[in-house]
Parts: C-alpha cells; sequence; structure tokens
DNA sequence: GTCTATACATCGATAGAC
DNA sequence: GTCTATCGATGTATAGAC
C-alpha cells in the first residue's frame, strides 16, 4: 500500500501540471520570438527557472516538446469552436464557424504552423495528440452536415477552401483581414456550387 | 586594365555557374531526404566534393542557400507555366493553369514548403529572388484576367482557392490526385460564382 | 523531481594560409 | 577559391547527489 494519501497525490500532480504549463506558455513565446524551427531548449530551461536536464522530466526530446505543444494549440482550437454559439441557420453558422478558423489562424502563425503545416523535420503527433485533430475534424463534419454537406469530394473542396483562407491570411497579410472578409463569400460561393449540382441532378419536377 | 581575357573570365564564370547547379542539386536532394530545414552544410559540402568552409564563397550563410534555392524554385515554376500550350477558351486555360499548379507543387513538397509557406526561422527571399516570384503572380493575373476576372477580392479568393487545393493535396495525399481533380470543380465554382455576382448588380437588359 | 557536472556529436560561422 | 584549424552554440544524454 502506498503511504501517500490522496491529498498529497493531488498537490503534486497540481504542481507538476501548473510547471507543465509554465513551459508550454514560454516555449510559444519562445517560437514566436525565434521561430518554431528555433526554439532553444536551453533558453527556455532559463524561462522557467529549471536547468535544461529537468526538462527531460517533462518531455522525452525536443520533438516531444513539440507534441506537447501540438496537443496545446489543438485544445486551443476544439475550445474555441465548442464555445460558438450555433446559429440557428446552418449556413449562416458555417460562415461563423469558418470565420472563426481563419481568425484563429491569423492571431498566432505559429501556432497555425504547427498545427496545419507539417514543417518541422522528424516531427509527427503522438497517437494521443492526433486523437484531438481528429475531434477537431468530427466536429468540422457535423457543421458541413448541418448545412446539407456531406459527399466526400464536397468535403475536401470546402477543406481546401477553408485553409487556402487561413494560409492566404498568415502568409500574406498577418495581422489583418483581407482574406477574413473573403469567408462569407467563400461560403456563399462554395454553397451556391453545391445547390447548382443538386438541381443538375435531380431536374425539376423529379422525384427526390 | 586587367590582365585577363574575356576567354578566361568566361570560362572561370561558366565552371563556377557548373558548381552552383551542382551545389543546388545536391542541396534539394538533402532537404528532400532530411526535411528543408534539416539541411546541413557538411553534409553539403561533402556531396559536391567541397570542405564545409568552402561553400561560403557560393553564398554568405545557410539563409543564402534558402535564397538560391527560393531563386531556383521560382524559375523551375516560371518555365512550367510559360511553357503551357494556351487553351483558346480562356476558362479552360485556368482550369489547367490550376491544375498544372496544384501538380507542380504536388511533385515536390519541398519546394512548395520553400515557395509558399514561410517556415524557415529568419528566411526572407532577396528583392532579386522575389522578383521572380513577382514575375509569376503577374501571369497568373494575366489568366485571370482573360477569363474576366481582375477584381482584387476576386484575385484573392482565387488565390486563396488554388493554394488550398495544394496545401490539402500536399498536406494530406502526398503523391496522389485527391485534390488535383477537384482543380476543375473548384475554378467552375469561381467562375460560377463571379457571373452571379455580375448578373445581380446587372440586371437583364440594363446597359452595360 | 531537480540539481551539478560532464560528455558527445553536430551545427553554422570565421580567421588566416596558400 | 579552397584549404586547415578552430570557435561558440546547440541538442542529446548520462551519472550521481540531494
Amino acid at each position: 500500500m502506498a503511504s501517500e494519501t490522496n491529498n498529497q497525490v493531488d498537490r503534486r500532480g497540481r504542481r507538476r501540471e501548473a510547471k507543465r504549463a509554465t513551459i508550454l506558455a514560454e516555449a510559444w513565446r519562445l517560437a514566436h520570438r525565434d521561430g518554431l524551427a528555433a526554439i532553444s531548449l536551453r533558453d527556455l530551461a532559463e524561462r522557467v527557472d529549471l536547468r535544461q536536464p529537468s526538462l527531460y522530466a517533462y518531455f522525452d526530446s525536443k520533438l516531444g516538446l513539440y507534441d506537447l505543444m501540438f496537443a496545446d494549440g489543438n485544445r486551443q482550437l476544439l475550445d474555441l469552436v465548442r464555445s460558438l454559439s450555433l446559429n440557428d441557420n446552418p449556413r449562416e453558422a458555417l460562415v461563423e464557424f469558418v470565420e472563426t478558423l481563419v481568425r484563429f489562424s491569423t492571431v498566432d502563425v505559429v501556432r497555425h504552423q504547427l498545427l496545419f503545416q507539417r514543417t518541422i523535420p522528424g516531427f509527427e503527433p503522438s497517437a494521443g495528440s492526433y486523437a484531438l485533430a481528429l475531434e477537431f475534424y468530427d466536429i468540422a463534419h457535423q457543421r458541413l452536415s448541418a448545412a446539407g454537406v456531406s459527399d466526400s469530394g464536397e468535403v475536401d473542396l470546402f477543406s481546401a477552401l477553408v485553409n487556402g483562407l487561413a494560409h492566404q491570411q498568415v502568409a500574406n497579410d498577418p495581422g489583418g483581414d483581407r482574406w477574413v472578409r473573403l469567408s462569407r463569400r467563400a461560403v456563399d460561393m462554395f454553397l451556391a456550387d453545391v445547390d447548382r449540382r443538386r438541381q443538375g441532378s435531380a431536374p425539376k419536377g423529379a422525384p427526390q
């Protein structure tokens, strides 16, 4: 039987969790300052009042740190989309969803880079971190489905559209809203195309 | 007056140019193998029969190497789009243009990363290299203009669409054609939206 | 869990001889 | 232009004290 009470375990777990949060926060800061690929573990350790080897109590390697950050970024994304109040009109809800996604990328370019562009040599998310990414895609599919879109080609086209808006916004107008503003038009364009094809394959008066 | 004949200068210049080409070719090979950010100058030097410090006769720093590669990749893109025979139908020409661009990204993920995603910390193209990128955008604008699109918002939307297709293809189906196949539909969707709005603001029978 | 101390391989970069 | 030699910084890793 262990000699520790549940209280002691909880307190230690909380301390550890708090430290992990501090490390993550400082890692993001360094990434913003120097670039994602240029994070230095010695720099990071100094900023969280640890010696460099002590960081290895929180991750196994630098790629492990990226995995923590990947999971963290995906949790931020999930928190954001889940906090959205859902508009009654599914098409309007889709517009707001896209605007939110593009803004999410815009406000943190480095996070967008880590989550949506695989650019760190050797980095692949762990199963646990990737599961968070899949949760997000589930939500996105639900939103599309509510607007009447579930064909896989149409989903692919939609994903390209949203990702393209976010990428162009981040790459060519960071901090601005030149592509964010196009979200509504993009969704309208997409849904109009879906409608057009439904009508084309189901002529007037034909049974559904 | 210089003691060298033009012949001597030309021969040396050619040797140097050939060496530069060899270095570039091996740099791309290394980038494909290890990732763009993981290129090692020692590896590179060994592959071109030089000592590592001798590389600095060809570029000033590692970022300088990326600039050479950026210019090289843009020249490849320009050569490709200029070699395309132009379809008589500007809309059909636009479809072929987009398919070509998405394929261009697909066949070399690393090149796409360097040209269209700014992911190397500290790297910014030099003025000379960036001029090549601008040449490409000029051509793209011409193709769009021929299809009747010149409004800046519409151009932005189009760029997001194409970039999104390329990015999704590269990120989620490298080597495949899941998003390449959507090029025609994407262009149709886009042009239909442009038409729809022209009609909306210029009712039937109204003078142009 | 955190520390000190240390080790190793690798990296980009520079000085100076030829 | 290419070389040798060398520098400082980095990521990674380990041993052992507390």
